[in-house]
RNA sequence: GCGGGCGUGGUGGAACUGGUAGACACACAGGACUUAAAAUCCUGAGGCCUUUGUGCCGUGCGGGUUCGAGUCCCGCCGCCCGCACCA
């Protein structure tokens, strides 16, 4: 880490500070609207404040400004903004913790990210930069809110929640630990709370669908979000209840499956415990109650689940089976049946369900099968101890009997649609998604609720409904609850006595549109209609694939739901997703078992005699596992203490190279010196350089020698090369074209001659374009290394070249020359030459003649620019 | 259990539609410069072998297709990620 650096000449740290006040003094990185090129949209998702930045930032940063920039040289008009996610719970447990108000604890957070973000040198437009908390930012979010309300795309229903009865306040299901709050320890209650709700679900079906349009997604992300919907297409069936013995108001039983093929192989219909009528039978039997509350009681983790035991509880009410009157079937309350799926209720067909399966094993119902796979016959095969889920022919299934199981569900369906006893139904496992919370340190729901006018919406001219102020977080709970004054107001229909809704929304709604208002970020609508329509779609996001689910597609809900409420007119906002790898370290800790961050670590020896040191004490330190960089572990490298030292190209190129970018990469302190090293090289080799190449605007001269050319295919290839592997996202490949190609200047440098105007013209270009390859990377370094061209531009403003196409092609190509397969020589030839002469010439080889000794060649393979292959 | 991904030197990783495996970097070793060190520059390097070669082996393991397989197919093993009683 302590490498000297007064004798170098160029001083990071300083210059890029200078490169900086540059592009902020010209104001370099402001977009306008109204630029007539082409459009580019970049952007990275937007940081929690969380206090300061980790290398996860860095990594994610320097790769869209990677891109940013790189469009920006070919030609594109490219929104580049940065924002910050800010509501949200942090900032409510400093204050409680601390002492301090939410809102002063965020944005000085963000005073303080703001400027480490500042000294990466993005190229981001600061000036559209805002948070989520902002007034002007969340009351444009009430308005969108109040629009969807009135759309129907919001509405309030009760529903479950996760209560901690001592934090008086609902949980998210991963603050749920063992049943107990994450804070308090207290045991979670399930309660039932009216609250708002999106409908996604009303989209579903599209938000389904379009995910095969995503072309510019990673198949990973399409596949989880289509797990998370969930579409299953299907048959809701109604089993007629006995009415004589069920309580008043049933008459039937609907089901939902998505084998309606297996209705004759049914021996017991299901009800969840939670469904209304196994409730309402519970009131009159002491019996049904207890088992529903001990399904109630049976834990939650993720174990218990696994090996939950099939419960049942047989009702004794039957239901008729839809397509035989005379079929009675056994109503039975089941504790594997969720509510929350279809109707709550099923049909159970045990030999073409495995959980129907255990569940009539254990309670003795008959196991019929009624699909035969092929190979089998109907007299012989037998359900054992696995459902048969597989294709085949129906059977023991009356007017179905040899149908395929395709052909079977329709015909099932038509038939019971004749009767009215079926329809045709797609269900969706996706939930409309609940945003109300009970928490201060969010957006308001625009609401007043009265007693006589119920739900009424704050009127527009009335928004925004601000967070007050003057809170306290000493009372457990919600301080808007115990707010008299902002609480209590009047009905804005009847003048009533009223009370303002007190919950927030969820922070995923802060961040379901945030980059729609990025193209209009001072609006005094939610969004600009021709901003919108010019920028969006966002070309390419970037971000951690652990937003892959909820994140990505509540935006994809509310571009929908925006779209409905004629705000857009496009309903994927994002065309380009990336989603890049963690940044790693190893761990250590001291002999007593605490984590010790690497500052405190000393590293002595390498490999088998690699050992760890505290760096203070000389205590031995264990070197344990490389694993994420979290505070828990305090394996965490802080990007100042790097930016201070090295400078921002440094981190930012180390974190570009080696790793693929959608993998993780694991920050070592040689790594980093290493690309500290590269930089040094590279500000050397340009001084180098500069004394040997022609000067700016030279001309090309009209003859150019053999080696002067030869570096000019270098040079056009690997801009090629750089550019095509940036575009593709492909950093590290990117970074490593660089590295050769540096090589090959240096070799250039020391053989050419400044008074060859061939050559200090090649070296001129090869130097110009070497700079721009890496300028995206390193920014700072790049444009220090433009001015000492002398060619009285800044690099930011110049253009990304266009190879000379001659160039990327060589005259001769190297193949090699195998015999057998194996590889017995190379063949240096010309790259037009004509199989017959790569024939004779591989044959003349001595290695190849060495080979094939007296053999008798059967064969001779060439692939032209490939490989010649002789078979013997 | 289901779904997706991955397995290449000491390490991170390259290798386009099957066509010279190990680019590039890190670490390492040797050399140059230096009184010395650091820095820098140059060179070397997959493994095996008392046959050092015009040799053999080699991309998790076992088979297959092919003139030719890291790449395609079949069967295993291992690791990572996501989901999980979804009817």
């Amino acid at each position: 880490m302590a490498t000297e650096q007064s004798n170098e000449r160029y001083n990071a740290p300083v210059r890029e500070k200078y490169w900086q006040k540059v592009w902020q003094d010209k104001k370099t990185f402001c977009t306008s609207n109204d630029d007539e090129r082409p459009k580019y949209y970049v952007l990275e998702m937007f940081p929690y404040p969380s206090g300061r930045i980790h290398m996860g930032h860095v990594r994610n940063y320097a790769m869209g400004d990677v891109v940013a920039r790189f469009k920006r040289a070919k030609g594109f008009n490219v929104l580049h903004p940065m924002g910050w996610d800010a509501f949200g719970m942090p900032a409510e447990n400093a204050a409680m913790q601390r002492k301090v108000h939410p809102g002063e604890w965020t944005y000085q957070n963000i005073a303080t990210m703001r400027s480490q973000l500042k000294m990466l040198g993005l190229s981001v437009d600061w000036d559209r930069e805002f948070a989520t908390c902002d007034v002007e930012y969340y009351h444009q979010q009430q308005k969108l809110f109040l629009d969807f309300l009135k759309k129907d795309l919001a509405y309030r229903r009760s529903s479950k929640v996760n209560w901690d009865p001592v934090d008086n306040t609902v949980l998210a299901n991963e603050q749920v630990i063992d049943g107990k709050g994450w804070r308090s320890g207290a045991d979670v209650e399930q309660r039932k709370l009216t609250q708002w709700f999106l409908r996604i679900t009303h989209f579903a079906d599209d938000l389904h669908a379009s995910l095969d349009t995503l072309d510019r997604w990673p198949e990973k992300v399409r596949v989880m979000q289509k797990n998370w919907i969930g579409k299953s297409e299907g048959a809701l069936v109604r089993f007629a209840l006995d009415e004589q013995k069920c309580p008043d108001g049933f008459s039937q039983i609907e089901v939902f499956t998505t084998r309606p093929d297996t209705l004759f192989g049914a021996s017991f219909c299901g009800l969840s415990p939670d469904h209304p009528l196994a409730i309402e039978i519970a009131k009159t039997n002491p019996e049904l109650k207890n088992f529903i509350k001990e399904c109630e009681r049976a834990g939650t983790t993720q174990e218990e689940i696994d090996t939950a035991e099939k419960l049942g509880f047989n009702t004794g009410l039957t239901v008729t089976h839809p397509l035989d009157d005379n079929w009675q079937i056994p109503v039975y309350v089941a504790n594997f049946i969720l509510m929350d799926y279809g109707t709550g209720a099923i049909f159970g067909c045990p030999a073409h369900d495995q959980r129907d399966l255990d569940f009539a094993r254990k309670y003795e119902l008959g196991v019929t099968p009624v699909v035969v796979p092929s190979g089998e016959d109907i007299e012989s095969f037998q359900i054992k101890e696995e459902a048969y889920t597989g294709p085949g022919k129906l059977a023991n299934s009356r007017f179905l009997d040899g149908m395929t199981v395709k052909d079977a569900k329709k015909a099932i369906i038509d038939k019971l649609d004749e009767t009215g006893s079926a329809d045709r139904q797609t269900q969706y496992r996706l939930r409309d998604w609940g945003i109300s919370r009970q928490r201060y340190w969010g957006c308001p729901i625009p609401i007043i609720h009265c007693k006589k006018c119920d739900a009424v919406p704050v009127p527009i001219d009335e928004l925004p409904v601000k967070l007050p102020d003057d809170v306290s977080f000493d009372k457990p709970g919600n301080p808007l609850n115990h707010h008299p004054t902002w609480k209590n107001v009047k009905c804005p229909s009847c003048g009533a006595k009223a009370r303002r809704e007190t919950d927030t929304m969820d922070t995923f709604v802060d961040s379901s549109w945030y980059y729609a208002r990025f193209c209009s970020p001072k609006a005094d609508v939610p969004v600009e209609r021709e901003a919108i329509d010019k920028w969006l779609p966002v070309d390419q996001y970037i971000g951690g694939v652990e937003h892959a689910i909820l994140h990505l597609l509540y935006s994809r809900f509310f571009a929908r739901a925006m779209r409905a409420t004629d705000h857009l007119s496009i309903s994927e906002p994002f065309a380009g997703l990336f989603t890049q790898g963690m940044v790693n370290h190893e761990t250590y800790q001291d002999e007593s078992g605490a984590w010790l961050a690497p500052v405190y670590v000393r590293i002595e020896g390498d490999g088998f005699d690699r050992k760890a040191v505290h760096d203070k004490t000389g205590e031995p330190v264990t070197i344990g596992s490389i694993e994420k960089m979290s505070k828990s572990k305090h394996n965490v490298v802080d990007p100042d203490d790097i930016i201070t030292h090295y400078g921002a190209d440094t981190a930012r190129w180390f974190m570009l190279s080696d790793s693929p970018p959608e993998r993780d990469v694991v920050w070592t302190d040689a790594g980093a010196e290493g690309a500290w090293r590269f930089i040094h090289r590279l500000s050397r080799l340009v001084d180098d350089g500069v004394e040997l190449m022609a000067d700016h605007d030279t001309p090309e001269p009209a003859k150019i020698g053999d080696k002067a050319v030869e570096l000019r295919r270098h040079t056009h290839k690997a801009l090629q090369a750089v550019g095509t592997d940036i575009e593709g996202l492909r950093f590290n490949r990117a970074v490593a074209q660089i590295y050769e190609f540096t090589k090959h200047i240096t070799t250039a440098l020391k053989n050419f001659k400044r008074d060859n105007q061939g050559e200090a013209f090649a070296l001129r270009e090869a130097f110009t374009f070497l700079i721009q390859m890496f300028g995206p990377m390193m920014p700072h370094l790049a444009e220090d290394c433009w001015a000492r061209l002398q060619c009285n531009t800044l690099l930011i403003d110049s253009p990304w070249p266009t190879p000379i196409k001659a160039l990327l092609i060589d005259e001769t190509i190297k193949i090699a020359v195998q015999v057998n397969g194996k590889r017995r020589d190379e063949l240096t030839i010309l790259i037009a030459a004509a199989n017959d002469d790569i024939e004779k010439a591989a044959l003349e080889l001595d290695n190849v003649k060495r080979s094939i000794g007296d053999k008798k060649v059967r064969k001779v393979i060439i692939v032209p620019k490939r490989i010649v292959n002789i078979v013997i």
